[in-house]
DNA sequence: GTCTATATACCGATAGAC
DNA sequence: GTCTATCGGTATATAGAC
């Protein structure tokens, strides 16, 4: 079991990415996976141990490049309305290029993390708080209503997570329904931004609690 | 495999029900699911034919309790803006005392509709149109502003199956994240409806696109 | 480090007695 | 309709040769 960043190593959990993505960790053959990274079982069990430690692997560096990317995307300062609208596309943007993450977190969703080890708990903590902060931040500066930040970001992780993993389905359902078409391939982090911060209503229309 | 409605089979449907939602269909195992309904494994096979069988008929149950609840929240007419607001929380209280939908559902996203029969498939359809139509509804009239409909209601989906799912999850990040109380029991759907229709922004501030 | 072969266990499904 | 016993297939994981 080597911790080191061997290439092999990084091969095999780009297949087991791919792999727990489309079957789940239940679902997901060990077979599979080998296959996928073009070598053999034993080799699979001899790098990276059992699935188990496959699935923290892949999901630890997969938070990770999240995290990145977030910091990244936070470093500078500014209103807390424009600090929104930049995570909001960074995760987008982010879960675009790891069109794998959003189909596994959906799914630790659904189990109530069954499989999240501590290791992966707390980074999947740190990506949520960055959120979090930012919201409760434009709280107190007044630049936001006064809504459960925790309600609210949890809420907007459920719309990206949602957005980042619905095209294949969506393909299917517009044979059926064709009210409901592929459009893909859209802005999906500048639409929820707006969404987030302005509402569907039209100005001056109804009540704002 | 009776298709008429015993109780021996509502309470296989049950038990079924639940298991899917805690373990997903891969994880899922006909003998526990027996087990918390209570009879043999046999009696299960003779009942409700395999698996996959088992698994259409708990989703197509569970979608048509949707259906039904949304369809009585949405007789009656009025502005899409009043409509709007008695779908979501409509959503959010079928949700409630369905339990196991939500997460089902979830998994089935993450998994492109892996386990999702024709069958299934249009009941979902059928759901989604609801919302769908009433968005656009509300952007002909001039109340909404115009947004892609199907994009929002996708987000409106996905953050609802997050708010309705994420109970359990929270509250083991709270023993990490003291940040993220498990303030729970929260009213889902008046906060959604809120979000959605107004967004977060104080009014007045940024662009409207 | 790499592979073949296999141990071990489990799971979906059914046969068949009652 | 209900149960016990079991078949057949497949999964994770490892032993051991090279």
């Amino acid at each position: 079991m080597t911790k080191q960043t061997s290439p092999a190593r990084q091969e095999i959990l780009d297949a087991a990415s791919s792999v727990f993505a489309e079957e789940g960790f239940a679902g997901a053959r060990v077979d599979e996976i080998a296959r996928r990274a073009g070598i053999n079982k034993a080799m699979l069990y001899y790098h990276v141990g059992n699935k188990q430690a496959l699935y923290t692997a892949v999901l630890t560096r997969n938070f990770d490049r999240m995290e990145e990317s977030l910091d990244q995307a936070l470093a500078q300062g500014g209103p807390a309305i424009e600090r929104l609208e930049v995570v909001i596309t960074g995760i987008a943007r982010t879960l675009r290029h790891l069109p794998d993450h959003p189909r596994i977190v959906l799914r630790e969703f659904a189990s109530s993390g069954e499989n999240l080890e501590p290791e992966v708990l707390e980074r999947m903590v740190r990506v949520l708080g960055t959120v979090r902060d930012v919201l409760a931040a434009g709280i107190r500066s007044g630049e936001f209503r006064t809504t459960d930040p925790v309600m609210t970001h949890l809420a907007l992780v459920g719309a990206s997570l949602i957005l980042s993993t619905v095209a294949p389905l969506r393909e299917r359902i517009s044979e059926i329904d064709p009210g409901i078409e592929a459009s893909d391939g859209a802005d999906v982090g500048g639409f929820l931004a707006d969404l987030l911060l302005h509402g569907i209503a039209m100005p001056g229309t109804g009540e704002a609690t």
